[in-house]
DNA sequence: TCCTTCGTGAGAGTTGACTCTCATGAGATT
DNA sequence: AATCTCATGAGAGTCAACTCTCACGAAGGA
């Protein structure tokens, strides 16, 4: 019943486990319905056993994604020399919103069930505060250091904005179509940034 | 089986329709869980009739939360006299997620739906534009009048802000409690509603 | 090599969202 | 009152998310 446990076995639970989240990424890739029902079939593994490996879909989800987004100083290498926080933030965004689109399915079912089962939420989808974080770094001595709770609700606005939440938001409900729906989003979270900006000007 | 059209039987009809919304609003109101055969059971009624009067759980919900929500110049009344867009727009956020917290259980369901399923919003959640809209009413002679896709941008935006996603962002990712949440996104709406008024200034 | 351990598969079971069919019986019509 | 209509209920069926049990069989140690 428990398996993972890093007792004996080893190597079969790594390939196992393994197996799981490469079969999850390939469906999400292909953008196939992300059941556990396929993701088992596809990793040739009963469906018993990849709830052995992770307590529910999201969780599962929420990994093989993971794996598939590059470390924030990566992602943002294309602005690696500006110092300009809105920059920054708007390549942040447009880059988030975009791999989010290319992912769509996968990303909705993971939060649709992290919203209704919000105490199931254990690996927090560390992109988007990464990618946050990463992008602010030139703020952080000046307005971080001048007015740190500025910053913490800079990070807070951004949170809100740059995210698949706030993107989904804007296509489904505003009825803007993908390119829209990102060229807006990334306009606000320039705006809340200048705003933040211009504190410490 | 299509019951609806208006030919004959219609107080039966209507009866039967303002039976199952209303159970709804009894269950969404009590805090139980918002599932359609919860709803069919209070409403007496089989779930098979629940089914033929909405298609899916969150119109139901939907229709159900529609219902409890004041027209958005009554909700607003506190700050009728005020001509600021901040103030406004502040109190509406406040407003608006208040309301969404004492609800949270049905919210979710709903947005949870909407979210795996985009192609089924039809009623759309008017209260959130609804609000907005009014809210921002003192702007429209000056900055909608002078800068049109400007105010267009500061709707999308303050869609985005204020909304049950962008709650439950605050509280589940970023791990504030209600207040906190609330003080924070009214923050943000503010911010970017300063932002947008501050171009005609 | 024997034997214990335990990862795994098979399968049954539960719940909720829906869908579909069929029989019933109350309402409307004449 | 006789009849036609149609809203409704009952129930079976599908699918996905899970949960649980049980037996199999291969890995690993003795």
């Amino acid at each position: 019943m428990t398996a993972q446990a890093g007792t004996g076995r080893t190597n079969q639970k790594q390939r196992t486990r393994t197996a799981i989240v490469a079969a999850a990424r390939d469906l999400i890739g292909t953008g196939a319905e992300v059941t556990m029902p396929a993701i088992a079939r596809a990793a040739l593994v009963s469906e018993a056993t990849a709830y052995r490996y992770f307590p529910d879909l999201p969780s599962l989800i929420s990994e093989a994604l993971a794996g598939v987004w590059p470390p924030p100083a990566e992602a943002l290498a294309p602005v690696a020399d500006s110092a300009d926080p809105v920059e920054r933030v708007a390549f942040a965004c447009e880059f988030l919103l975009r791999g989010i689109l290319a992912r769509q399915g996968s990303v909705r079912a993971m939060i649709a069930a992290t919203i209704t089962r919000p105490e199931t939420v254990t690996t927090r989808p560390g992109i988007r505060f990464g990618l946050i974080d990463h992008a602010l770094l030139p703020l952080e001595d000046t307005l971080g250091a001048r007015d740190p709770d500025g910053f913490a609700q800079l990070k807070r606005d951004l949170a809100v904005v740059v995210s698949a939440e706030a993107l989904f938001t804007l296509t489904d409900l505003c009825g803007l179509d993908p390119d829209e729906a990102i060229t807006s989003a990334v306009r606000t979270a320039a705006t809340l940034t200048e705003a933040a900006v211009r504190a410490i000007a």
